[in-house]
DNA sequence: TTCAATATTCCGAATCATGGAATACTTTGC
DNA sequence: GCAAAGTATTCCATGATTCGGAATATTGAA
């Protein structure tokens, strides 16, 4: 009878994370509160309750001037303080620069944050034309791009839904979103995602997913080329090539995240040739 | 007849907040439950529902093979997105570099997370003795160093009070925190943090906070050097070079902040000589 | 100045958090 | 190994706290 399947603890909790998610959609500009209060589907009180809490705990503030909301420098703070457990960005450079050089090709590093994908890193390759389309710190909704398109795909699909029907209502285009289901099949099948650039004429991407132990997807490696050369055995390869440095990240991200005793282990165990690979 | 001075909004979020800068206190290792009930000082199960609902928001994990609960990747996500506004590291870098140009001595610049003060940058001066006292990504309780007394010193008195109080609580010494008060009153008055270390010895430490608008402490400039040196019009022109960087990073920091028509008219005005210094 | 749109405050209803106590689980000591 | 102490997790009756619709205040546009 009761119809809420996990309905414990702290909901206001729940709806302040969603706040948090929603204004990190909207960068720097922050957004007003009835954008906010339209995009969580939450009313518009109940946001200006939570968000005023949130103020006074500095996780959100008012940019100077507006009456917007954006995040506020709490949320610096404490993510500079989890970077030693968290920071892929510096966990996964080795691997990075191996695949920019192994490639030749334009590479990207990208994570989730809420409904976006983020870009973390980048490395310019051989071809100049793709040079515009995705910048250090530039956002894109999830779905959208072969390197959010990756992480996308692998998570549980209440996230997935949660996610599209975020960025359904906020672009209004219900045509891109609704139609992504089958993107999100064919990239679970494959392992990696693939997509082809409308606006930049000839231009390809292919990303694979970086999962953590649980398989759970924490980021992405992404290769840009054109479109004619994204095929057959080029295309095959780089796949495998990305895959395998996805692999490699995963486990020094894994590494990053033990306690030092535990790392130890883990480390001789995995340069021992005897052990078989660490599957998660 | 109400006693509460300002009860409104949600309270649980004041909670999560509260247990969000505990855990950062503990690093990668994290905290038991226990611990965390101690140092909150709020009952055990309160402290596992409220976990419990930021777990599910990704906003705390629990260290793989441990039943310690530490932060969360959301938090990294949500601080990489967040760095256009207030990655006060590169807004400072400009700064930073000219004082340590300019004084030759270690340099430090440091931010405030929670109950610690943390340092996010470092250059090193001429002097190699004090080269291990603290690196990059390191933590300091509030009010331990010269680089964390100078923000803890231009706090609120109610958020001081709350600091030194979860520092007396964690530390076990209520000798160095109840004494305390008489360094902050020192420092408010001069403007500066002076502190000698007792450990490393004769090494001495200045440092200045960094203001936003509101006059509110977001980080601090600090210099390091022996203490036969730091005296006298030395320990002056020291103290004045560091206010004058953390001016211009007072400004640089607001620009940072600005929408973009907002900030170009600032700019404007920051450089024509004719208009008045810009008064916080 | 008026008006429409948006933000903020109010307040009674009832949901939801609360936290002490019971239970389950782990670790320690011997 | 077993028992005992220390922790973590779950339960649940109680009532304090959140809830959100509606009233009010504020802003910005014309």
């Amino acid at each position: 009878m009761n119809p809420s399947p996990k309905n414990d603890g702290a909901q206001s909790i729940a709806r302040a994370a969603l706040l948090l998610r929603t204004l990190s959609t909207f960068g720097s500009q922050g957004a007003a509160l009835m954008q906010i209060s339209t995009l969580s589907q939450l009313p518009k009180a109940t946001v200006h309750r939570i968000l005023s809490a949130m103020l006074d705990e500095h996780l959100v503030e008012r940019p100077w001037g507006t009456r917007n909301y954006r995040l506020g420098p709490e949320v610096y703070a404490l993510g500079m303080s989890v970077l030693d457990v968290h920071d892929i960005k510096s966990i996964a450079q080795p691997s990075f620069e191996r695949l920019a050089e192994a490639t030749g090709e334009t590479v990207y590093l990208g994570i989730r944050c809420g409904y976006d994908a983020v870009c973390l890193d980048k490395r310019q390759g051989h071809l100049p034309q793709n040079s515009e389309i995705l910048q250090v710190h530039n956002r894109w909704p999830m779905g959208i791009g072969s390197f959010s398109l990756a992480i996308l795909s692998f998570l549980p699909d209440d996230e997935i839904a949660d996610i599209l029907g975020f960025n359904r209502l906020r672009s209004g285009q219900d045509k891109a979103f609704s139609k992504m289901s089958s993107g999100i099949q064919k990239t679970r099948k494959n392992g990696y995602a693939l997509t082809k650039t409308r606006s930049g004429r000839g231009i390809s991407g292919i990303a694979v997913p970086v999962f953590d132990r649980r398989r759970y997807p924490i980021a992405s490696l992404c290769a840009v080329s054109t479109l004619e050369r994204m095929t057959g055995s080029y295309l095959s390869d780089l796949a495998a090539t990305l895959a395998h440095e996805a692999d490699i990240m995963s486990a020094q991200y894994e590494l990053a995240r033990m306690n030092p005793t535990q790392a130890e282990t883990w480390r001789t165990a995995i340069k021992d040739p005897q052990s078989p690979r660490i599957a998660f």
